[in-house]
DNA sequence: CCCCTTCTGTACCGAACGGTGCGGAACTGC
DNA sequence: GCAGTTCCGCACCGTTCGGTACAGAAGGGG
């Protein structure tokens, strides 16, 4: 607020920044996404960025934080079909739009295989906790979101009453979380949109 | 063959070793479940263990090695409720013990949460390579043992006929990736109990 | 022009990594 | 007792880990 001028500022004292900062956290949510964090080194985030530790540390505070920023990169590009399915009219779209999703994001060419919020840290040592607990709380929000809009779904009788939100939620990001498992094992789109639909044919109506 | 009588030999030659090798297996076990192939380090794993690292390679042979050993003895201990639902009498019966199974193993007390086979090494930096295709194939033959499982119900009926036993079995392992997944995550053996009955709601029958 | 600020490349830090050489301890067979 | 064999604890190997000190380069403000 003070210091609302500086927003228009276009060339700060100091020299200029040698890279771009989102090309360089894409290609570190790349590698986090690939190796884990604990199995992405600094010398290959640095590298896939194309710059050098320091100027790392100096834009980014440490590894930690860089993992930090290059997940919610992933939150913002990747995996925004979360929002988009549960802005989908009726609670059956929006379970149908988050699996179809989570498929394609899971298996998309060119991109590594699986889901950076399951396969970022699963299971760790001391050095990983942190990213572990992180992506924990990352899923476990995707569940409340999803949770919200099912109960949105009952209230508005789009689900039959009685349903448990909460459930059917928690339902589909297991499923969703299984489907990146298998992804990263090697399944194939097709098995995985095969699954999926199977995972739906029981959902309830009204 | 040649050498049959020397299974019945209970003292061999030499200095006797000083520590039980399936309880020492058993500890390792233990930590590669719960902080993964590469987040566990020797030092971790020897001090849990109660072994030095001399004797540790000496037994086991490496790192690597004795992941593979651990795996077997998850195998053939936690995760022998694979083989045991397998033998039940029909497909609903087979499934319904594969999914509650799986929950209660990633959900015993005193034991790490979540499943070895997935969070062990389900992304990995360079190290963890080979530990990550072996738990691939590990999941991809589970999936084979229901799958021809499958087969075997629709061949006798107990599955209408026309159903695919690859999918069935894909699908179930799919659900039971993402338990272990919450699992890791906390989630409780009760919520996911529910989820698993959810997930074999519209199990088909003849 | 010089000063100040910011960014970058190199070279380096202590710690931890997986793995091993070696001398001595503990056992069997003779 | 003495050789032969196996196991164990300690100290150590080279490498890599995440993180940083420092000096020079590249920009703006006066």
């Amino acid at each position: 607020m003070i210091d609302h001028v500086n927003t228009q500022r276009k060339a700060p004292i100091g020299r200029p920044r040698g890279f771009d900062v989102e090309k360089a956290l894409d290609q570190a949510m790349r590698v986090f996404w690939e190796q884990g964090y604990e199995g992405a080194s600094l010398t290959d985030l640095t590298n896939a960025m194309g710059i050098s530790r320091t100027s790392m540390y100096a834009a980014f505070g440490s590894k930690e934080d860089l993992f930090h920023q290059a997940l919610q990169r992933y939150t913002d590009g990747p995996a925004a079909y979360v929002p988009r399915a549960l802005e989908e009219s009726t609670a059956w779209q929006v379970a149908t739009a988050f699996l179809n999703g989570s498929v394609r994001a899971t298996t998309s060419p060119g991109c590594p295989a699986g889901c950076l919020g399951v396969q970022g840290s699963l299971a760790a040592g001391e050095a990983g906790l942190s990213a572990r607990d992180t992506l924990a709380a990352w899923r476990d929000n995707g569940i409340s979101l999803l949770r919200e809009r099912f109960q949105r779904a009952v209230d508005e009788g789009d689900l039959p009453a009685g349903t448990d939100p909460g459930l059917l939620a928690r339902y589909l990001m297991t499923v969703a979380n299984g489907i990146a498992v298998q992804a990263a094992g090697g399944a194939t789109r097709d098995d995985l949109h095969m699954v999926a639909d199977m995972a739906l044919r029981h959902w309830p109506r009204t």
